[in-house]
DNA sequence: GCAGAATCTGACCGATCGGTCAAGGTACCT
DNA sequence: AGGTACCTTGACCGATCGGTCAGATTCTGC
């Protein structure tokens, strides 16, 4: 019998399964998500979800492999660019888009990279976050210097998804509100200010 | 037998596994931490894992319990005190302090705090930190505001433990200089600057 | 209409999960 | 020696895990 919950449905399973399970990824952990749980958000068996996906680690690669792409292409824009505090201030408005772009996925490796080591897709995530952390900080940066960067960058990726958990329902933020102040706060914290040195 | 007066004393075997326990939650994640794995680590077998705390969650809430009580009186102190810029200088020392003190377990509810939900403990960290976030930002607090404060504790929380992933085994940092560097850089974000409004 | 590919599903597998329980070990008390 | 409180453990439980497979169903080109 045909389950007419997705029969209408004209988007493609295989990026309906990768949708939740994204969500699922980020918010509950992949670890603590079980392919049975993303078949019954998604209307699927969980045989369906292997049959799309060979396996629960090729179902996280798939879903966050995308975003590692972009963030990829950003990174070598910016190594290729200079490190003045224009192509910074011009990074960093990249940056929070991606950041806005791919939340979730940013929120999975952000918060579980350190987990999932042995996963392929996270060793490359794992890289270009180490690239780009190298690119803004020079190899005689300060302590200073690198907590300034790793705070700016997990604080922003980290107020995505769980930072939404501190407001009420009906106080949520626009994400054009949130757009401006990411990169305003960044700009901050990243961007040569009077009195301060960034390297 | 509470008193043993020995020299040498022995460490008592529930504090060896929340220490353990704790190590695996922050890391590797609550859900993705198996009972057998941390009897693994400390030495023993799941059965006295759960001899001595009656179940998984009663672990968690033991292990983490303790960080929360300091973060609530840690609150209930800045509350007390006046929101003046030095109030709030002695604040974020405090502050990095607790998080260099307790720094697994801030990561662990940080990370996995919306997760947990149903826990109790998670719940009482979850109350304590939006209580942080409504005394240091008034009711009439910006998005930028918003945004700074939380891109200041989850990136500060974050540092603590994930960052150390992204540094050379021959070149972390020391203890001494992370905390003067995150008390430099919470101050940029949190305390009032130059020419710009903090509320 | 029909063949074949694509999709979906329930039954099933070995492994592991959190948790229970009774038996045994050890140290100190009288 | 017995008693007893504390500690540790293996055997065991039902449930669920990721994953396999054969078969039923739907879709598509002819």
């Amino acid at each position: 019998m045909p389950t007419d919950a997705h029969a209408t449905s004209r988007v493609r399973p295989a990026d309906e399964l990768r949708q939740v399970a994204l969500e699922q990824f980020s918010t509950v952990g992949f670890a603590a998500t079980s392919l049975q749980q993303i078949a019954d958000h998604a209307g699927y068996s969980k045989s369906s979800v292997l049959y799309h996906f060979a396996s629960k680690e090729a179902l996280l690669e798939s879903a966050i492999g995308p975003a590692i792409d972009d963030l990829e292409v950003l990174l070598g824009d910016f190594v290729a660019g200079g490190r003045s505090p224009e192509a910074r201030a011009v990074f960093i408005e990249r940056f929070v888009d991606f950041l806005l772009g791919n939340r979730l996925a940013v929120h999975t490796f952000v918060n579980q990279g350190q987990s999932l080591l042995d996963i392929p897709v996270i060793q490359r995530a794992n890289t270009a976050i180490r690239g780009i952390a190298d690119s803004i900080c020079a190899d005689d940066a300060t302590v200073v210097e690198n907590i300034r960067f790793g705070v700016a960058l997990a604080g922003a990726a980290y107020m995505l998804v769980a930072g939404a958990t501190f407001r009420d329902e009906d106080h949520q933020f626009d994400d054009v509100e949130v757009r401006a102040a990411l990169i305003t706060v960044l700009s901050e914290l990243l961007l040569p200010a009077d009195g301060r040195s960034t390297r």
